[in-house]
DNA sequence: AGCACGGGAATTCCCTTGAC
DNA sequence: GTCAAGGGAATTCCCGTGCT
């Protein structure tokens, strides 16, 4: 046909991927899963164009590949794998007359090699050689030692195909396609926020809030941290609203203290109490998380939580003390964030991982290979065999 | 003479010690000294009984062992270190008529080998056999079995003599001595309470305190916490004084929340504002911290921070809820723990550590063997010598 | 009961801090 | 400056939890 076989990804794999070890991946145990980026999905791709004519069967490899698109260390095992690759043959005359297929890597998961001592990382890359999958035929005079610990991550999967004549040729071809890169998931950024201490306070006057993180901060620089008072917006309301920054005084692995400041210049409520959101963001990694937070006006007073009994008017005259400096302004309405529900962690955008565009996969004369020695060489330790 | 050459350690080994990796303690650099039980000494023992007439020199090495006295994978390097030991030879007459000297190691640190992968443990017991230091004459048939990842550590020192006599002819001595255990640094407890918050409260009522520890708690065990409110105590005073039991309720690697009771029924002070001690104790490990804190009887009343003028007594009477059920209790003096000054670590008692006492070293015929023999195989890695 | 997931312990190494 | 100490990042592994 005028259009030539290709093949697509449909699914791209998950962002953020937990690789496992090869000693966590042994003895019937998988672990470490790749899935696609929706929720238990996996990684899907489409092969279109077949020609049934010309094409006995057409088999799709999978395998890893660095960013610029040379061969990677890291395999796969699972379904379908052999050799540290995905693997899936089709006969084109159960196609049905169709001239595409898709295909789903269900139970596959990828491998991370040691790279402690440094010698196994050199052992591993040079497995990868010997497995000679080169969808993108780069130049391999210097891949033994381009890999170091720094630069195993991010990596990506690519997809080939090769084709099989009705002679019981196999060849490989120019279609190949390459995924979107592949995070390490300690990279995934997150605000592991437990809880704040306090949880409620009054209009006036100063004092800390402490945030615990389970998780570890991933930088303790207070200026990229921010913490904001907001009051809970109710749909019905475009009108003014109390909105107040917090200081951050301190950054710790687990913990960030902030100082709400005097807050009697802002309140414009006519409420006794407010039910406002706490929004503590890291301007760094662009994550926010939020907690509830009740502020309470002393109108009429209530003494801390063990005053049942209210003050009259008169007494208020001269219990407060306005003399404070808000530190807190009032913030345009565009400025405003979002209060979130309890517990909703919000990414703001996607971080600004490294995006090198890797060049475009080029069509030239591919190295005589059999698709099929690929299995020929000595099976990864660790890469048992799938389904099959 | 009647009694006999004789070795005596005179300054035990630290009992926590950082061990450096190979990789830390190569080029020149040392890192990782070992030190005595004093700060910043250094471990220090005694040769005793030399016989200048029967003894040319006196040879002193030094090198690890098991718990149990077998020989350990450990190695020491730095001054007067060689193959992985100590050793120092003494020429009897520079000893100027006496018959004992002491030896510091004042240079020396004890370095660790890699666990990882399993057979760098089995290279380093291989090398350790080799060097044939074995004063306790433990049986080595199962030796290149019995260390795994996990009993490495603690482990001992063990000096042994080594005479030359007179015809040049060196051979060891049942005199050897072992020391006390050596742990891990890691092992050592500690509470590394950063800060508690608020660090101030009001006698009436119950809140929350947070307590933040920069270093991770060895477990969160909330009833292996204990934490306690106890009145500054004045020398003069054998009186009345305030003390209450926090209840936790959270722990969490770096935080730990208690909950402070209603003070109301236990309030004696004539004080408006008492200075207390918050101490809070890991019962697992003996050890404790405290900081200060401030208790504030609102007579006259203080509205929280921004309330600067009194209320009158007549006031007071309804503004309390006395209602709450305290669940503090008054404790008899001799229970009473002394409040530490602010930021002071207290060790209640040594860790109970696993302390199996060694059969006695035995003075059994010692294989034969040149002691200097130990120099002559291959150099430890990483073991450059010292300043010889 | 099996098995993948996720937490976190254990191990190794690197790099800043602090003392001289 | 030198270099050991200490903090903590990075790496590897183990194991409890939860889902099927």
């Amino acid at each position: 046909s005028m259009t030539s076989l290709s093949i697509e990804i449909l699914e791209q794999p998950t962002r953020y991927h937990r690789f496992r070890y090869e000693k966590e991946v042994s003895g019937g145990k998988l672990g470490g899963l790749l899935y696609g980026r929706s929720e238990k999905s996996c990684v899907r791709v489409r092969v279109s164009n077949i020609d049934p004519l010309m094409q006995k069967s057409v088999t799709v490899i999978g395998g890893t590949v660095s960013p610029d698109l040379y061969p990677h260390p890291f395999f796969m095992v699972g379904d379908d794998c052999r050799s540290g690759t995905f693997q899936l043959k089709k006969d084109t005359d159960s196609l049905g007359g169709k001239t595409e297929f898709e295909i789903s890597l269900e139970k596959v998961s990828l491998v991370c090699v040691l790279l402690r001592p440094p010698d196994k990382l050199q052992e591993a890359v040079n497995r990868r050689l010997a497995i000679n999958f080169n969808p993108f035929n780069k130049d391999l005079t210097s891949m033994s030692s381009m890999y170091t610990a720094r630069n195993l991550k991010p990596l990506r999967l690519a997809f080939q195909i090769f084709v099989t004549d009705y002679n019981d040729v196999t060849a490989p071809t120019s279609a190949a396609v390459y995924s979107e890169e592949i995070y390490d998931y300690k990279q995934e950024p997150r605000l592991g926020l437990y809880d704040l201490h306090p949880s409620s306070s009054e209009v006036p006057g100063t004092h800390d809030i402490w945030f615990y993180f389970d998780a570890p901060l991933s930088h303790t620089d207070c200026s990229q941290f921010s913490v904001h008072l907001v009051e809970d917006h109710n749909e019905h309301d475009n009108e003014a609203f109390l909105e107040a920054e917090l200081r951050v005084k301190m950054a710790k692995k687990h913990l960030i203290v902030a100082e709400k400041p005097d807050l009697t210049e802002l309140w414009q409520s006519a409420n006794e109490r407010l039910k406002c959101q706490v929004v503590i963001a890291d301007k760094k990694n662009n994550i926010k998380d939020s907690r509830s937070f009740i502020v309470e006006n002393p109108r009429p007073v209530k003494l801390g939580v063990y005053a049942d009994e209210v003050l009259d008017d008169d007494l208020l005259g001269f219990l407060y003390d306005t003399n404070h400096q808000p530190e807190a302004k009032r913030l345009r309405e565009s400025d405003r964030v979002d209060p979130q529900t309890s517990h909703v962690v919000a990414q703001l955008q996607q971080p600004s991982q490294p995006q090198s565009q890797p060049p475009v996969a080029q069509a030239s004369a591919y190295p005589a290979l059999d698709a099929f020695n690929l299995a020929a060489h000595h099976q990864l330790p660790g890469a048992s065999g799938g389904s099959n």
